[in-house]
DNA sequence: ATGAAAGCGCTAACAC
DNA sequence: GTGTTAGCGCTTTCAT
């Protein structure tokens, strides 16, 4: 009836009977039925966000730039967290497409064949984020993990470091840190070098896993002129491992972490990294899901790729 | 009809036709529609989670034991975030509740009016987490910020400190922080102590802003033996900025922060910390839940205190 | 064990 | 400008 129209705010009511309505419905303390309204109207406006983690820094900036951009319009992200598992993946989304969004952010190109088949099906905007280096399935944003790596592998060539070790996490399952690997290793061969000694570790506090995965492997191979690191919390701890055992930095040793995690400001030498454009691949992400529910005549299949810049910091000798 | 039975897996369906139904729903990549079903049942597996922020640590420690609990029921958590600003918090709490979920998990016990008066109406369980210092509407699981605040002041007053520096960040509506200041004060006005100097950020990198404020303060007033931070990024930021100036800790100046955040693990110095006990308040609220969405004929009103430990860590003098 | 029918609380399209 | 009506895709209840 016309209180639709009134809560709505569309269609022409009279200011008289929009007073009147307004008025009944906050002394009802009356709070619309959504899911009535949008069994009716074919319309969610819930935008899925499919994320491995919560907990390292990285996906909570990606939400804070999907939030910002989402807040100008009547979208809103719900969250789903996987754990980087692809089986919960497959699950989260199956839960969350039941729900009929209008969007799908999902991190990440590789998907199980279920996971992939619904979101092929979905019929809605889905954006995968954060790595490039594959085939999506509709649009994509960010940044290419393999490159990343290898930048920073031409880095540290460059500047004549010649025993690198290098120190991340045992995640078979996180693809980028993969191809940022593997496009390191690459870089390296490019130079002749190549990664003497590695290290992996899984769980616990990522600044205390550096720094004992540091002394654990200066202890095996004390000649490592390098130490490359798959995320800035290790390489944090390590960098302060290695100031207190007063080993020079960047001479003796060069250091390098991946992110430009904000974190990093505070310490006491500033950790070579990456940016990896969380904030802006969540903003671009959000836009395109956006744009594209705004007016469903857009094209989907947009392809936006991020330049990761790298951060010299102190710990890399100059060139 | 018979197709919804076996999708839900109850009623009596012979086997046969079950194998049918399902092969047909797979070939057609049927995916139910959640909004009809729970138009229909009247039942929403949702739980409202509405917590401040995702970028410190607290919450996504929070949001893990809550998913942990849920991950053995049919219930799904769906965070809403607020920045912590009352009017978003009203926002997405209304946002939430017209999904009609089957329960609410709300940080904190300071509300709107309005908020208020929904979370009151919504007939179904509302859990309020974190602070247990105030009156909530249903259940509450959390810890006293101000008996936090109190034992921390009793500590440093028995170790002999008598100048104390707060640092803190400039949030009126940290209504959490709020009350550990005040129950600090009160602890060291029960000593004849009081707090020297203060200072209070906003922004920025915690670590960084540590690191600075901590300078400032000295640098202001050198006479100071204690530095109290409100939480343990700025702390760990504070520590290592003394560290490097050869300050002897904890003789000279003792340390403490809040909220035993494992990135501590890592550092140079353990810094004195309070678990805020965040990973077991969030597996509590998931249980109350859990409980009473099981069961609607079980009580409401859980009262649940966690007790605050405090971890001495390496930078308080011994007794 | 299966089918039929009546809603759930809205929105959309159409009368008035 | 406002009221009326017919679904949206399920679950539920009642027949068969």
């Amino acid at each position: 009836m016309t209180v639709s129209r009134v809560l709505r705010q569309r269609g022409d009511v009279s200011e008289a009977t929009r007073k009147r309505v307004l008025e009944a419905a906050k002394t009802l303390g009356y709070v619309p039925n959504k899911i009535a309204g949008a069994l009716a109207s074919q319309r969610v406006n819930l935008v899925a966000v499919i994320i491995p983690s919560l907990s390292n820094m990285v996906f909570p900036e990606v939400m804070t730039g999907i939030s910002e951009i989402l807040e100008e319009t009547p979208l809103q992200p719900v969250v789903g967290v996987t754990n980087y598992s692809p089986e919960r993946e497959e699950k989260v989304l199956y839960e969350m497409l039941s729900w009929r969004p209008s969007g799908v952010i999902i991190a990440g190109l590789e998907h199980s064949d279920a996971s992939h088949a619904m979101l092929e099906n979905a019929g809605i905007p889905i954006v995968e984020i954060m790595d490039i280096d594959g085939q999506p399935v509709d649009a994509m944003v960010g940044i290419s993990h393999r490159l990343a790596g290898q930048k920073m592998g031409k880095a540290i060539a460059m500047r004549g470091y010649k025993k690198i070790g290098f120190l991340g996490t045992k995640m078979p399952l996180d693809h980028r840190a993969r191809k940022r690997f593997e496009g390191f290793t690459q870089a390296l061969a490019k130079s002749g070098l190549e990664v003497s000694d590695q290290e992996f570790y899984s769980g616990g506090s990522a600044l205390a896993k550096g720094r004992e995965m540091t002394k654990a492997m200066l202890d095996r191979s004390p000649d490592l002129d390098f130490l490359y690191y798959s995320n800035d919390m290790i390489g944090a701890g390590g960098l302060l491992y290695l100031l207190e055992q007063g080993i020079g930095i960047p001479d003796q040793i060069g250091l390098a972490g991946f992110n430009g995690v904000e974190l990093l400001a505070g310490l006491p030498r500033r950790l070579a990294t990456m940016d990896a454009c969380r904030l802006e691949i969540g903003r671009t992400a959000a836009r395109i899901v956006a744009e594209r529910c705004a007016d469903d005549t857009l094209p989907g299949g947009q392809r936006v790729e991020m330049e990761p810049k790298i951060d010299l910091g102190d710990t890399l000798r100059p060139l």
